[in-house]
RNA sequence: GGCCCUAUCGUCUAGUGGCCUAGGACGUGGCCUUCUCAAGGCCAAAACACGAGUUCGAUUCUCGUUAGGGCUACCA
């Protein structure tokens, strides 16, 4: 019974298949995360194909920002990465099997006459496509532009996407597409069929603007006897005015997002929720919590803007989660340890500043908010309180605060305790603001406690004269 | 132009014919907390694209319209 079974359910292996044209792209990240998620919630294998049949374009550094991303974001595969560009003995191997079997042909025309037909076509209100005139033609490898598949369905193929149900094309409307330009470059289409086939892929989970490659990746299956995988296609992740995201409205690769200082963790959470969606109302889930409830189900068909304020409130999130230690950490490997100066300073900026952080780039703009800018007067002012009893207030908290040791400055709750009472007797308002103003030198700014814990007794002390001077002189 | 896909708050979405007075999250607004700003807590506003069917009953099923998107390479 079990082995009859196992005839009908092969195992799962998934792929992410990127090309190293660019880094590592939002979109197909996501379609990695999906991927990996299906892979391990059933067991399955997840594995890494670079598609570097486009010599042109691909590059090694690519490559290299596409693995480090997936290990960034905590997609490990289990195979790979294979490279297309060392595969060509078995494309050349399946390119010759068709022609042997009369299933391929040589083709002669020029892209510009293509491009004209094509044009031609379109004006004409008819589908474009190739109609096939080299196809009896009998054209020499050597007066060939590229290499072709006879496609000779006279009935659409449907296939079942698992997230959409059936698609069905008309195969007329598809001609006799180009495979490679010749035995030893493959085109896209074929090497991803011979790929899939070859690596034994089950699900090919990949984006929407896949679907209409479909039917012609399914043409060439039947033409080499291959099985069909399973497909299922995501929809695509859009910019706010609903096209295909771009560089026009935000930043593309992952890249740029550890670069901006977000959280793998965050970043993976949000992107989970680009169609898709938990089975509870609980949205903050780690990957592991992710997979233990990810289905095909429970995907979107739609496509999903990319909310950028969603993934600040989830990367806030993760942040608060951190310890400052750990944050110290992250910030020093993204930034260099330059930037961040005294470590024992940097913990105590990191602990106050961290409810105040969206990304761990907001740590430069903390720190510089400590240093004391020039202000006015009025600052320094509660309300209506009078300019005496302001000044008189301050003079008291200096003389008190110069009576503390260094040791006794370092503990933030010891400064609290000693300084409140002498607040509620005389007013917190009156007390506190003029405090927070002298050594913020803003309107805004974190607590006079926080502030005096992170600046220490001396430049505290000094901020305060500053202030009191001012007073002083304009008083009169 | 042709082919294909899609359609619930501003955004991500729950919802699989009656549990819907349409739920949650982000964002927005208000209130509380409070020396300011954050953070936190509470509350609020905010959506089933439209039109026909099917049905006792449609957000949910069918068809059409409209709108959006994707693809249309010797890129992947």
């Amino acid at each position: 019974m079990f082995n009859k079974l196992k005839n009908f359910i092969r195992p799962v292996r998934v792929r992410i298949a990127p090309s190293p044209t660019g880094n590592l792209h939002i979109g197909t990240a996501r379609t990695a995360l999906f991927n990996w998620l299906f892979a391990k919630k059933y067991g399955g294998k997840f594995i890494l194909r670079i598609e570097d049949t486009d010599l042109e374009r691909s590059r090694p550094e690519f490559e290299k920002d596409i693995i480090n991303g997936l290990r960034w974001l905590g997609l490990e595969w289990d195979e790979g990465p294979y490279r297309q560009s060392e595969r060509l003995d078995t494309y050349e191997k399946y390119l010759k099997k068709l022609f042997k079997e009369d299933k391929a042909y040589y083709c002669s025309c020029s892209k510009e006459s293509l491009e004209k037909e094509r044009q031609r076509q379109m004006q004409e209100g008819k589908p474009t496509i190739y109609e096939g005139a080299c196809r009896n033609k009998k054209i020499s490898a050597e007066q060939s532009q590229l290499i072709r598949i006879k496609n000779s369905f006279t009935e659409p193929i449907v296939f079942n996407d698992l997230i959409r149900g059936d698609i069905s094309f008309d195969m007329k409307l598809i001609g006799d597409i180009a495979i490679a330009k010749n035995l030893r470059t493959p085109l896209y289409n074929f090497a991803v069929v011979i790929d899939d086939f070859e690596m034994k892929i089950s699900h090919v989970i990949r984006g929407e603007d896949h679907i209409a490659n479909t039917p012609k990746q399914i043409l060439i299956q039947q033409a080499l006897g291959f099985p069909r995988p399973k497909y299922a296609h995501l929809p695509l992740i859009l910019d706010p005015d609903r096209s295909k995201m771009s560089k026009r409205f935000s930043a593309t690769s992952v890249q740029e997002y550890r670069d901006q200082g977000y959280l793998p963790e965050a970043l993976v959470n949000f992107m989970a929720l680009l169609g898709w969606h938990p089975t509870t109302d609980i949205e903050k889930l780690l990957l592991a919590e992710i997979m233990e409830q990810f289905s095909l189900e429970r995907i979107q068909k739609g496509g999903a803007v990319f909310d950028i304020q969603k993934l600040n409130w989830f990367n806030a999130e993760y942040i608060k989660e951190k310890t400052p230690e750990e944050l110290l950490a992250a910030i020093a490997s993204l930034f260099g340890k330059e930037t961040i100066g005294d470590p024992a300073v940097a913990i105590k900026i990191i602990t106050v500043g961290k409810p105040r952080m969206n990304t761990l780039r907001d740590f430069r703009e903390i720190r510089n908010s400590f240093t004391l800018k020039e202000y006015d007067r009025s600052l320094l002012i509660w309300k209506n309180t009078p300019a005496e009893k302001i000044k008189e207030n301050l003079l008291k908290t200096n003389e008190m605060l110069r009576q503390l040791l260094v040791k006794e400055f370092n503990d933030l709750k010891n400064l609290e305790r000693y300084l409140m009472p002498f607040a509620d007797s005389n007013g917190r308002g009156e007390v506190l603001w003029p405090l927070r103003a002298a050594i913020s030198g803003r309107d805004k700014s974190p607590g006079p406690f926080e502030l005096m814990w992170i600046l220490g007794k001396e430049e505290t002390l000094a901020r305060l004269e500053k202030a009191i001077q001012k007073l002083n002189s304009d008083v009169e």
